[in-house]
RNA sequence: GGGCUUGUAGCUCAGGUGGUUAGAGCGCUACACUGAUAAUGUAGAGGUCCGUGGUUCGAGUCCACGCAAGCCCA
């Protein structure tokens, strides 16, 4: 029977299926897992994708790669737990359902109850989980599938609202309010998803004013800022310039009122106020309606100069006055000299920019007291001015004499066209327009024209939207910045740059997180309040709820449980039918907002064991992660809950080391896209080149973090080129070891010590390689790892160590030396088996299984193996370079043989080759490989030719690096110098150690080790170079050359005939060949020995007929020759 | 608009701290091998290192400004 199985060919989906069942038969993942109990942890963090869509070949490349280091340090003695989970709220569930449903989020509450809508919800978001689950299965990504954590369960939304609770009693949880898209004709603020819509953004002509703001302290000067919503000019509380923008003063006058003036604005800007023709014109010369208006630059300075400067208020409104600092200048990074003056005006309840920059620089905003003595702005959320602008307005309209298409009252300023007059009429002039008008009479306006510009709408009410004020509830970050800053610095960014810069500017930046979400199906905000505010209660747990609860139901303000005689959920509806009871007897409604599903992911490493109400034990000993790995879009997502939560509330890194990877696009580098039709199946893949290829290429195509441009063909080379090669050397060692019975013994092996060269070559190269992998690994870098092992098994186990010892496993009958090739075979064979396992798990452990199948100590699967270490001891560099030069000297006589000039085939011998030796350790390391050279390029012998031999020719070259150092700008004149030098000056500086050398005018001293010296000619030969290494080539054929080549050649027809005529390798046969010129028969007469223990001939005959002889062409000539099985 | 990443042969990618002639695989061309054979080997051709400036004796590598592609944010 034979002891390793032979493949004529390889299945590798086949391959795949098979091992994945027969782990599961076996139960390999769990025992991988289960026999390192005890052992310390190395903790990963599933990050949990969503299962309301199909996964793409993305999620290949995304899970391979959590994947593999997992695999990898169970090998290394590690318990790996990888707990599987599911992320199941947010806003795409909403939208798949709500387009199902044909519903619009108005529907809810009304066409369907929230109750039958998180119903639908809950059903929708794990409906592909099966076909994840198979690709999981598929791929050999080993998670635990069969307990994820799951972010909608009652137990998870416990452990959240401890750890709100937490953040809570910390004083990090706040209510405040945030600008955001708001529709007022709708009523609702607009997510940045509806903004995003088709349709939204669209061109409008808006009355754009540039007003001016008066400089207090300087006489007649202001300050010049554009806006296209002259509505917000009332609310504006400071002016924000670029710090090193350039600005001007320019005396010159009011276009409107005529009156003298000097104006601020950015220098680059002034084109777009003044006229050029107008430049040369005296101030002095100017009459009021004159149609050109003349300027005069009279200051020039940058946007920091102006900071501080103080300005009166636009709008003298008493009520809306502020105190220092507000009305002053201060820095606006996103000020830009592309439009307007350089100049921006802020008004902090009408822009995000604005309110963060004011904010920032301690400056309040405009607002009015509600009765409830809360902040609110002069706009109400119907986009009507308050009457407190209303009336100021009206008034300033009379006073004007300012007519209109109606009577304007306090109450009827509208901004943009929130009302429904009718626009066509003549005399219509909507809120924008008398400001302008006002301001222009009041000499506060210097440019008022229509702009054209594109501007969101609300896709329901085709109305534009207002930047507003919201309510919100916020997690204070930026209280904890400095020491999420400080944690950051501790974790291990691949790639580096996304830890320092993506993410190390986004937590420079920090703003407080906004937690708030309007929507139904989600975690909700376990906070209940009283009706005026005053009192606020946070619910951190299940039993704290039951517990109001009877507190509530008690004292009547509650009349049952929502969820009495049922199973507890705590989403919408039942947790808003939970009203509780205040200290003083007041109702408390719970605040209506779910929170961002972000915290949902971010709580995962304490929600997936719901702690802290069980499993304490496991989450001490599974915190931090070691490990996670997500997509680089995760950044400012995952990566920054989770960092943020675990920095504020357990003064700790959430993981350890992270790896942020890149897209998968298509292979033209095209984002994939099911509408394009680009997009890859990953199913239809896997099934036609197996999983393993498919990991191994996008391991090892390109660095994880880059994108990777998914080529098919690129599988199919990973296929042909690494597991085709590596299946071919396992081939060769089967085929051969079953003809020979061998089976490999640990407890027999030969000892490496007395193993051949060769073996203790490749042994060597082998350990090399562990410690290659191991580095790579250790430093989270697959693509090293997995292009360091194909290098290994394509460059020098297949192509150099098997193809050079091929002849000792044929030949002959088992002796010592052919164990020792099969032995050193088979272990490198194993151990690759053992580092591509954490990569190509499947062909991995079916190779291991192949190899092991007779041994007896082998183990059920290679994953359940221990790593095995390096051996230092079996490293020999010197041997290893020995080999190196083996291979350089080959390659270089290669390449001299195929020469034009000389085209002398490898098979036909040649005496000798030379090789200039300027040192002896050179000479050592090829004398190593000498015989190895000549059978490998088939030469007689190798001749060394040293300084004695007194025709080297030398050369000298400056050592760059070392002579920079020492010479810098004068070494244009030494390597000038060096470059001229003949034999004589070399020997000098052999002999001397040093030489004067002249530069510039003087003269500088060279040390021996300041050049390099090389031979590169042998006088009369032609000779081929590689970096120092040089060989010539004797290509004089003697007779007794060319009688061997023609035996060679012989043999080698001879072998094509047996092989014609389907004869077994051990089949002997007898040769008669017709004579020839004498030349030919003499060859074969004196290699009669070489040409029959080659072809197996019991005799050889050279007769002058040969009776169906078949003609040879041995290319100079024909040969007739007959060969008959013996 | 801002932050970050990428740009090297037809394609996919390597190229510590600046240093002599910029490499590999695939593909292409030619050849060899024919006892690993639907396998394999060898050699060759192929480069504006995205562009422009700068620093330097010397730049694919460092700096500045651009260009192109991508991601995230506004």
């Amino acid at each position: 029977m034979k002891k390793y199985q032979e493949f004529k060919q390889v299945d590798y989906p086949q391959i795949g299926e098979s091992i994945l069942q027969y782990w599961k038969e076996n139960d390999i993942f769990n025992k991988s897992v289960t026999q390192r109990q005890g052992a310390e942890t190395f903790t990963f963090f599933e990050g949990p994708p969503s299962a309301n869509g199909t996964p793409g070949i993305h999620h290949v490349m995304a899970r391979t790669l959590k994947d593999i280091f997992c695999r990898y340090k169970t090998l290394k003695g590690f318990q790996v737990k990888r707990k599987g989970g599911w992320d199941t709220h947010g806003l795409p569930v909403e939208l798949q359902v709500e387009k199902e449903l044909g519903i619009t989020k108005e529907d809810i509450g009304k066409k369907i109850t929230v109750e039958e809508y998180n119903r639908k919800c809950r059903e929708t978001v794990m409906r592909f989980k099966n076909e994840w689950d198979d690709l999981t299965e598929k791929i050999g990504y080993w998670v635990d599938l069969d307990d994820p954590y799951i972010t909608f369960e009652a137990n998870y939304i416990e452990s959240l609202w401890y750890l709100l609770q937490q953040l809570y009693k910390k004083d990090l949880l706040y209510k405040g309010y945030t600008i955001q898209p708001y529709s007022p004709a709708a009523g609702t603020g607009l997510s940045s998803h509806e903004l995003n819509q088709p349709g939204c953004y669209r061109d409008v002509k808006d009355t754009s004013i540039t007003a001016q703001f008066k400089l207090k302290n300087q006489e007649n000067t202001y300050i010049l800022a554009w806006t296209t919503t002259p509505w917000t000019l009332p609310s504006n509380s400071a002016l924000a310039v670029g710090e090193n923008l350039d600005y001007v003063k320019v005396q010159t006058f009011n276009p409107y009122t005529f009156e003298p003036m000097f104006a601020i604005l950015a220098k680059a800007r002034m084109s777009a106020y003044f006229n050029p023709k107008a430049a040369d014109l005296a101030l002095e010369d100017f009459k009021g309606g004159d149609k050109l208006i003349p300027y005069q630059i009279v200051e020039e300075f940058k946007g920091k100069d102006l900071l501080g400067l103080e300005y009166e208020q636009l709008f003298p409104i008493a009520e809306l006055n502020l105190p220092y600092p507000a009305f002053t200048v201060v820095v606006g990074d996103y000020v830009t000299t592309e439009d307007g003056t350089g100049i921006v005006h802020l008004a902090k309840a009408f822009g995000a920019d604005d309110f963060r920059t004011l904010v920032q620089n301690n400056i309040p905003g405009v607002f009015v007291k509600d009765e409830a003595g809360n902040e609110i702005p002069v706009v109400d959320k119907q986009g009507k001015f308050l009457s407190v602008v209303g009336t100021y307005l009206a008034a300033k309209m009379k006073e004007h004499a300012i007519s209109a298409h109606k009577e304007f009252g306090p109450d009827d300023f509208f901004v943009k066209n929130y009302t429904n007059d009718d626009e066509s009429n003549k005399e219509y002039k909507n809120t924008d327009v008398i400001i302008s008008i006002i301001l222009k009479n009041e000499n506060k306006a210097f440019k008022v024209e229509k702009y054209e510009h594109s501007y969101p709408h609300c896709w329901r009410t085709d109305k534009p939207i207002l930047y507003y004020p919201l309510e919100s509830w916020f997690i204070k970050t930026t209280a904890y910045k400095d020491k999420l800053v400080a944690l950051n610095k501790t974790i291990n960014w691949k790639p580096e740059a996304t830890g320092t810069g993506r993410f190390g500017n986004w937590l420079e930046n920090l703003v407080d997180w906004n937690l708030s979400r309007s929507r139904f199906w989600g975690t909700p905000l376990p906070i209940w309040r009283t009706e005026d505010g005053l009192e606020e209660k946070c619910i951190g747990s299940v039993p704290e709820l039951q517990a109001e609860m009877d507190k509530a139901i008690a004292a009547g303000v509650m009349e049952k449980s929502p969820w009495e005689g049922k199973e507890m959920d705590l989403h919408r509806p039942y947790v808003d039918d939970v009203v509780l009871v205040s200290s003083t007897g007041e109702k408390m409604f719970r605040e209506p907002d779910l929170i961002d599903v972000w915290f949902d992911s971010g709580a995962m490493p304490y929600a997936q064991w719901h702690y802290p109400f069980e499993n304490q034990d496991i989450f001490q000993a599974n915190y931090p992660a070691d490990y996670i790995a997500e997509g680089v879009d995760q950044t400012r997502g995952w990566f920054f809950t989770l960092h943020a939560i675990a920095g504020m509330l357990f003064d700790s890194v959430a993981f350890k080391n992270v790896i942020a990877n890149g897209l998968v696009l298509d292979k033209n580098g095209n984002k994939m896209s099911k509408r394009l039709g680009n997009a890859i199946d990953p199913f239809k893949t896997l099934k036609e080149y197996g999983p393993d290829a498919l990991r191994w290429y996008m391991l090892s195509n390109a660095n994880p973090w880059d994108n990777l441009k998914f080529n098919l063909d690129g599988v199919v080379e990973v296929q042909r080129r690494f597991f085709g090669t590596l299946q071919n050397t396992y081939n060769f060692f089967a085929l051969y070891a079953n003809l020979d019975a061998f089976v490999y013994d640990t407890n027999a092996s030969i000892p490496v010590a007395k193993r051949a060269e060769l073996d203790q070559w490749i042994i060597s190269k082998l350990q090399s390689l562990i410690a290659e992998v191991e580095g790579a690994m250790d430093n989270y870098d697959a693509t090293k790892a997995t292009r360091a092992i194909m290098n290994f098994t394509v460059d020098h186990l297949s192509n150099w160590y098997v193809r050079l010892a091929r002849k000792r496993f044929w030949r002959g009958e088992m002796n010592e030396d052919k164990q020792a090739a099969y032995e050193t075979l088979y272990e490198c064979l194993l151990s690759i088996t053992q580092l591509m396992s954490s990569f190509a798990p499947f062909y991995a452990d079916w190779l291991y299984k192949n190899l092991t199948a007779s041994t007896s100590d082998a183990l059920e699967s290679v994953h359940l193996t221990d790593w095995k270490s390096v051996a230092s001891d079996l490293i020999d560099q010197e041997l290893e370079a020995s080999m190196d030069m083996a291979q350089r000297i080959s390659s270089l006589v290669h390449s001299l043989r195929k020469n034009k000039d000389i085209g002398i085939k490898v098979r036909q011998p040649l005496q000798r080759i030379m090789i200039p030796v300027l040192n002896e350790q050179t000479k050592r390391q090829i004398m190593h490989v000498e015989e190895l050279i000549k059978s490998e390029v088939n030469i007689k012998m190798v001749e060394y030719i040293d300084d004695t031999s007194g025709i080297l020719v030398k050369n000298a070259k400056p050592n760059l690096p070392v002579l920079g150092k020492k010479l810098g700008p004068k070494m244009r004149f030494v390597v000038a110098a060096i470059k001229s030098w003949g034999q004589e000056e070399i020997n000098t500086i052999e002999k001397q150690g040093k030489i004067m050398v002249p530069a510039d005018g003087e003269e500088i001293e060279l040390l021996l080790e300041e050049v390099l010296i090389s031979s590169e000619d042998i006088p009369g030969w032609s000779v081929a170079t590689d970096e120092g290494l040089t060989v010539a080539l004797d290509i004089t054929l003697t007779e007794e050359l060319k009688q061997e080549g023609i035996a060679r050649d012989l043999v080698n027809r001879v072998q094509n005939l047996r092989k014609d005529m389907g004869l077994e390798v051990q089949d002997k046969v007898h040769i008669q060949v017709g004579k020839q010129e004498a030349l030919t028969d003499a060859a074969i007469q004196n290699f009669a020995g070489y040409i029959q223990t080659e072809t197996q001939a019991l005799t050889l005959e050279v007769r002058d007929q040969v009776e169906g002889a078949i003609a040879l062409d041995m290319d100079d000539f024909e040969l007739q020759v007959k060969v008959t099985k013996a």
